[in-house]
DNA sequence: TGTACATCAGTGAACGCGCGTTCACTGATGTAC
DNA sequence: TGTACATCAGTGAACGCGCGTTCACTGATGTAC
């Protein structure tokens, strides 16, 4: 069956890794944060012996790195198939707020960590979500660059709305979350809140000091 | 001197419960958050026994509400403060955040310590730290409903409009934050982005559906 | 193809350590008379 | 005011526990010939 030989020791090698990596997911879950999960905490759910540990990672930080990584992928992932899909312009805030949603519903755990490490963790994995966040403001910057009015602005302004934009989507998302946990019944009241903010933003959008200073 | 009795064992009881307040506070600064933090960690940089902990809380969630309870008396008490000082309705958005970059500066370990509690933490504490937010823009959005447009609009509306203020707020003082810990000198170009952002949601304030439906 | 050796993911025992919590205590402060 | 007893914030020894990390190991997989 297997053409290629895709030797079977590192295929089991990256299958235990990624039951680490989601083992350290599920129990942030339950748990407070990251940082307050154990080394055997995280190989206990994931079937393995404690000691194992130290031939996938030098020790948790480097693990929750993997997992800050992992977690962008996924995101821009969606962003990349967000882009590639029709662009409706008629009720466009409305079909990015659902995206957020479906989002968050089918990578909940992926959020939860961002959520729960963003400002609450060890300081190199807040850094390295506090870039992934610029990043992708900066991404979402570009794509705002392109709609009729905006593509005067200069770029300096165009990260100061994307970057409203960011804040009031990771607030959003983070409601979301607690929703989802407690209060499914909250969900439309939330989507419905998110798109009338975005709406406020963008009313201001064409009062914006119209001249680029070039 | 002390013209009221005052017994002194409550005095200094209260001195040792607000020694061990203090001392949480400065360890979540160098710790990960306020859930990783031990008993036996307080309690050492309170200058007491481990066991005198239990004379004070029953453990530390205990600890971590009255924390809360703390952190956001201070931010009412400076609210009420801007609210009885002079409304300049000139530089008005520059003014309130210069409110908060001195809020920032002079309350550093209470906003720290939300920051770091509002996702990463025990459930509790960012339930309270929910329900305080929440009260918070509640008291914005009244404030709001006093100015010359806003007086028309609902009150649905209103908490729109002041929750995505508090979100940016929020997050600037948040990055605020982290630039007075590693780079001070960002600080400038902080405050000049969120008066902008603020100012751009504020454009579009007068274009929002005029009419309130009663 | 078959054999002999190398690699290395995962094992299991052992360690010293800081943890939360218990308990009986001490001695300064408070109260009753 | 003075005395005799009660209160209770803080002490210090002790406990059992899970932790991160070390080490020598096992045995399936990989490699060379």
């Amino acid at each position: 069956m297997a053409v290629v030989p895709s030797r079977v020791r590192d295929e089991r090698k990256l299958q235990t890794r990624q039951a680490m990596l989601h083992a350290a997911l599920t129990l942030v879950e339950n748990e407070h944060s990251f940082s307050s999960l154990s080394l055997r905490e995280v190989t206990r759910e994931a079937g393995i012996v404690p000691t194992a540990f130290y031939r996938h990672f030098r020790d948790m930080e480097e693990l929750g790195l993997a997992l800050v990584d992992e977690c962008f992928r996924s995101l821009h992932q969606s962003m990349r198939a967000a882009r590639a899909g029709a662009l409706p312009t008629e009720h466009l805030i409305a079909a990015s707020v659902k995206i957020l949603v479906d989002y968050v519903r089918s990578n909940r755990l992926h959020i939860l960590f961002i959520a729960r490490e963003r400002f609450g963790g060890m300081s190199m994995l807040r850094n390295a979500i506090r870039n992934e966040l610029r990043l992708f403001a900066s991404e979402l910057a570009m794509d705002l660059g392109r709609f009729p009015v905006l593509n005067q602005w200069r770029a300096e302004d165009l990260q100061i709305l994307s970057g409203l934009i960011v804040n009031t989507m990771v607030a959003a998302a983070e409601q979301m979350l607690e929703a989802q946990a407690q209060r499914e019944e909250e969900m439309p009241e939330i989507v419905r809140r998110t798109e009338k903010q975005v709406r406020l933003i963008m009313l201001g959008v064409p009062l914006w000091k119209p001249k680029p200073r070039a």
